[in-house]
DNA sequence: TGTACATCAGTGAACGCGCGTTCACTGATGTAC
DNA sequence: TGTACATCAGTGAACGCGCGTTCACTGATGTAC
């Protein structure tokens, strides 16, 4: 009875997923989440042992969605930097329910190792998708040592979108966000060419900043 | 009774910011905060009437502490962009338990908007400190228009130090935090002061990036 | 296609624990003299 | 400084609810003929 069998895990998973989104993981109950898919408890334990596998489950099915969105979203390599940023903020643009869920996930993650690593391993993939579309724009910019690969930079550019999202949990502005998110974005991308930040002033600086050199 | 009265609710507090940070504010309950801080249950419902009042209180107490040391972190001016970074790479430090609880915090400010105008209160007056410091930099360097303001870019910043926390949040290795934030904010600040991004391929885009307005 | 049968997915009642909440109490803390 | 007293902070027992977990059951689904 595999049908019927999987009817009801993806009923008892979209269902777990707006009770989550709603009430918090750790807030969730059993009951409810039965209660809100139209069964009873014990269909829920005849599919999962504990709400964390199903959190577990919950999360793989919907975080591979959403890389291989990211990646789909990406393929088309842009010519230039603004349209590799508007495609990028397209493709990464997510719904609120989700940003709460996952976040949710993150801090479950951050007091499970095991777990960790899967989101770790999660992580690693979204980044590849990002990374080899940046990888044509990356050549013409001129950044940090640290962020010159686009591996790197790829990472920069999820951290970026990370923190603008908490912006989008506390305001709740999807229009903001995105274009709050577009312009973060090109402030970490758009670099000139040529390096900067030579040595210039050897008694106070250890760096230098642009205008100084220029001075 | 003041003085054992705040005694009381001290450690109370003291307690719930381990218990929130070991096990998320969700699962948290009465009971273990209680044991924890070395009390019975009934001392709690002397001091509070909910554990939502309790982590209200929490939070309004350390996040107030951190605004301060950030403030405190930040007050000499800094000559250059790396020493302004490296400096705020300092006064944003903040430790993992912090990062646990104050993001649980974040989640259920997002779903009572009473609370989220205080979490977005708070950061205001977070950010009112990082802009304070960063306006004696900003005015030399050449950032996308939306990022110009010291405000702007104080935000930007602490978009960028909230999404490096994911990563800490992730491996908890303070050092590559840090080093981490620093290429970040560096990224993000180290422009130069002619723009860039000339017209790559007319054909493509349609944004009309600064340097395309200017031509 | 229809019938009999076997399997197994989901039901719903039952049990019990953890914990939120209350409250009469006690003894610690401060005050008046 | 000492004593008597009033107040009030925290105690701990009691109550009950919500819900996790189990399990004998039923009826839905698929299979064999």
């Amino acid at each position: 009875m595999t049908r019927r069998r999987a009817q009801t895990r993806a009923r008892l998973l979209d269902a777990a997923f707006g009770v989550f989104a709603a009430r918090g993981f750790g807030r969730a109950s059993i009951e409810e989440v039965c209660e809100a898919a139209g069964y009873t408890r014990g269909a829920f334990y005849s599919n999962f042992d504990t709400l964390d596998e199903l959190f577990f489950a919950l999360y793989a099915q919907r975080s591979e969605l959403i890389a291989d969105r990211v990646a789909a979203g990406l393929t088309n390599s842009p010519g230039d930097l603004h349209e590799l940023v508007a495609q990028a903020v397209g493709a990464l643009a997510v719904d609120r329910d989700w940003v709460l869920v996952s976040t949710d996930f993150r801090l479950y993650a951050a007091r499970s190792p095991d777990v960790a690593a899967v989101l770790v391993a999660h992580r690693n993939k979204l980044r590849h998708a990002i990374a080899a579309s940046l990888a044509p724009v990356i050549a013409r910019a001129d950044l940090p040592a640290s962020l010159r690969s686009a591996e790197e930079l790829a990472g920069a550019v999820m951290a970026v979108h990370d923190g603008a999202t908490t912006e989008l949990l506390l305001d709740n502005d999807p229009a903001r966000f995105r274009s709050w998110l577009a312009d973060l974005l090109t402030a970490l991308l758009d670099h000139r060419e040529t390096p900067q930040l030579p040595a210039a002033n050897p008694a106070t600086a250890h760096t230098v900043t642009p205008s100084e050199e220029r001075a």
